[in-house]
DNA sequence: TAACACTATGTTGCAATGCAAGATAGCTTC
DNA sequence: GAAGCTATCTTGCATTGCAACATAGTGTTA
């Protein structure tokens, strides 16, 4: 399990990711997290940076019913948050190249760019 | 520039990678991580965290004199700090595949492994 | 009706850690 | 003796992940 530590400031920047694929609630994203191999990421982890992330208007909300339990938060990204979120990218890029060059890991991979034209 | 929250828990792991290359003080350290590409690494961020090293026994300290300054703390690892840099290495690399799933960045890359009979 | 489980969100208080700012001190040069 | 480089350490702060707890809607079962 990666240690808590380790996720400080790059969690925030996965789950900008999560959302920009698609709108969704909390509930939801912690469980896509687990998919992608972040487990055991706790609500009271995921709700409070949710909460940070729309104050700082990176995404927004509206609530909306759901016909199998109470309703739900829905975020989307906000232009800010899109701009936030290629921020994120380079800042981790930046990271990876330094501690993998330290630790003599494979060479530095492409990324699949998407801001072309 | 890295931003200090996603340094979290990584440079501690990097710090003691650069000390088991060989014996060394702060000053050098911080000029070592410079060289590998953690900027702007302030000093009372790397000697609070020798000093936690030392304390947990993961690297061990003797002082030298300097003919061009003040005495330097040297530092080497410890058999607990070896088993800790394994420990580490395998975290960073869960989040590496973690977070680059997520953004589709290149495939997981291989390890130089040392752990061989 | 009551109890339980699952879905779903939120709050409080804590712990870990990077960092700015400042203090101390040896050595060299002017 | 003042300035600047080398070298270490301390204090107090901000950020952020997290455990623990509180709240509440829906469905099932007894």
């Amino acid at each position: 399990m990666i240690p808590s530590q380790m996720l400080k400031g790059t969690l925030e920047g996965c789950i900008l990711k999560v959302i920009s694929f698609t709108e969704t609630y909390g509930y939801e994203i912690s469980q896509q997290l687990q998919a992608y191999g972040f487990v055991d990421i706790s609500e009271g982890t995921i709700y409070p940076l949710l909460l940070r992330l729309e104050k700082n208007g990176l995404i927004s909300a509206q609530y909306r019913q759901s016909a199998v339990g109470p309703k739900r938060k829905y975020f989307s990204i906000t232009p800010a948050g899109e701009g936030e979120l290629e921020l994120f990218l380079g800042h981790w890029q930046e990271l990876q190249q330094a501690v993998n060059k330290l630790f003599q890991i494979g060479g530095q991979q492409d990324v699949q760019g998407n801001e072309g034209a």
